[in-house]
DNA sequence: AAAATGATCAAG
DNA sequence: TTGATCATTTTA
C-alpha cells in the first residue's frame, strides 16, 4: 500500500474528505499492527464554519495545528472521555481538517478488541462487533489513539499513516454533520461523507 | 432518556 | 479562577 503525500492533504477540504473514503489508516504501536478503512467522515472548514474548532480564527493550544501544514495529526477528547481524530488539510494559516468518525477493522483485529473492549476478537458478541469502530471515539480507543498522537506526520510518522490500498468503487453519501447542533446556519452544511450501506458508518436516529 | 466525566475556553 | 460547554458513548 502507498502512504498518501502531502499533496493529498494540501486539496481543498472537501476533496479531501470524500476522498479519504475508502482509505486505509495504518496505525502501529508497541509491535501491533492495525488496519483499517475509513467508511465516514466530517470537513470542518475554517474561520467561518461555527462548528469547526477554528471558527472566528480561533486558534488555541489545543487547534494550534489545524494552523500548520496539511497532512498533519489533530486529536482532541471530547466530553472528557473520548478522543477524536482529524487530519489537517489545505493551506498554513487556512485551519481546516477532516473528521475520522468511523472506520471498518481490516487487520489486527484482535488489538482492536482487546483496546476496546478487553477481549479477543472471536470473543465479541455480535453488538460488539458492530460497535468495534462505528464512531469518532470508538474508532480512537480501538486504534490506541490518543492526544499523544497530535501534531504526528501523516506523511512521515511510524506511528500512524494513510494508505491508498486496492481501489474498488465505491458510492458516497452525504448527509449533515453529526453532533453540531449549535452550529445556526452551518449545521445543515451537507459535509458528512460515507459509504453507503456499510456497517461500520455510524448510526445516529435522527436522519443518518 | 440521561448519565458519565474532565479538558478546554472565554469571561471576569 | 471558574463555570459552561462539548465534532460522544454507554446504559437503562
Amino acid at each position: 500500500m502507498k502512504i498518501l503525500q502531502r499533496e493529498f492533504y494540501m486539496q481543498d477540504t472537501l476533496t479531501v474528505a470524500k476522498e479519504l473514503l475508502g482509505k486505509y489508516i495504518v496505525r502501529k504501536a508497541d509491535s501491533c499492527e492495525i488496519i483499517s478503512r475509513i467508511v465516514e467522515t466530517e470537513a470542518y472548514l475554517g474561520p467561518e464554519d461555527k462548528a469547526a474548532h477554528s471558527y472566528k480564527g480561533r486558534r488555541t493550544e489545543r487547534n494550534e495545528i489545524m494552523y500548520g501544514m496539511a497532512g498533519y495529526v489533530y486529536v482532541f477528547m471530547i466530553y472528557g472521555m473520548y478522543y477524536c481524530l482529524n487530519a489537517v488539510t489545505s493551506e498554513v494559516n487556512k485551519p481546516e481538517a477532516v473528521l475520522v468518525r468511523a472506520v471498518e477493522p481490516v487487520s489486527g483485529l484482535d488489538y482492536m478488541a482487546l483496546n476496546r473492549f478487553g477481549v479477543e476478537y472471536n470473543r465479541l458478541n455480535s453488538y460488539q462487533l458492530k460497535n468495534l469502530t462505528n464512531g469518532p471515539g470508538k474508532l480512537c480507543k480501538a486504534l490506541d489513539i490518543d492526544r499523544s498522537l497530535n501534531g504526528a506526520d501523516l506523511c512521515s510518522s511510524s506511528e500512524i499513516s494513510i494508505c491508498r490500498g486496492i481501489e474498488s468503487s465505491i458510492e458516497i453519501g452525504t448527509s449533515p454533520r453529526i453532533g453540531i447542533d449549535y452550529a445556526e446556519e452551518y449545521k445543515d452544511m451537507p459535509w458528512r461523507f460515507f459509504l453507503k450501506g456499510n456497517t461500520y458508518v455510524s448510526y445516529y436516529k435522527k436522519g443518518g
